[in-house]
DNA sequence: GTTCTCACA
DNA sequence: TGTGAGGA
């Protein structure tokens, strides 16, 4: 009792809330590899499966390169295994890489404060002493 | 309605 | 990492 229930790209469009090109462009990038009926796509519930996932990788931040690769192990070695090992491997740089964001913006803004500060010292001397105009 | 290609940010 | 235009 399998349905081979099969979705058009506007169902999925419409399911996930994305545009039409988002889908293609995943294509595309080989994210995704629907059917064709004729020209037209036609979308397997595992197709609508990964691109669950696609969004959920997309959302953590992952690149659509390094989605694709999780979702090519899962293809190839049907290894859930290795796929979580890769997909932790992934997190790990994801984390790495927010932290140094998140120094950098802190960075940024200690050199705000700074110059506020300095600012705010132009204008004291100016006003409060000698108004060169 | 869906597809494709090219340009563009 | 997508979007918009324009035609088929």
């Amino acid at each position: 009792m399998s349905e081979e229930r099969l979705f058009t790209i506007s169902d999925l469009a419409r399911d996930f809330d994305i545009t039409l090109r988002t889908i293609r462009f995943y294509e595309e990038q080989g994210l995704i590899e629907p059917q064709r009926e004729g020209r037209q796509r036609l979308f397997t519930h595992r197709d609508r499966a990964r691109l669950k996932l696609i969004l959920r990788g997309k959302r953590i931040g992952l690149a659509l390169s390094e989605i694709r690769e999780i979702l090519d192990l899962y293809e190839l070695a049907r290894d859930e295994a290795s796929q979580s090992l890769k997909l932790l491997q992934l997190l790990s740089e994801r984390k790495k890489q927010l932290e140094e964001q998140r120094n950098d913006i802190d960075a940024v803004l200690s050199e705000i404060v700074v110059l506020e500060g300095h600012c705010r010292q132009v204008i004291d001397t100016m006003t409060g002493k000698d108004a060169t105009n």
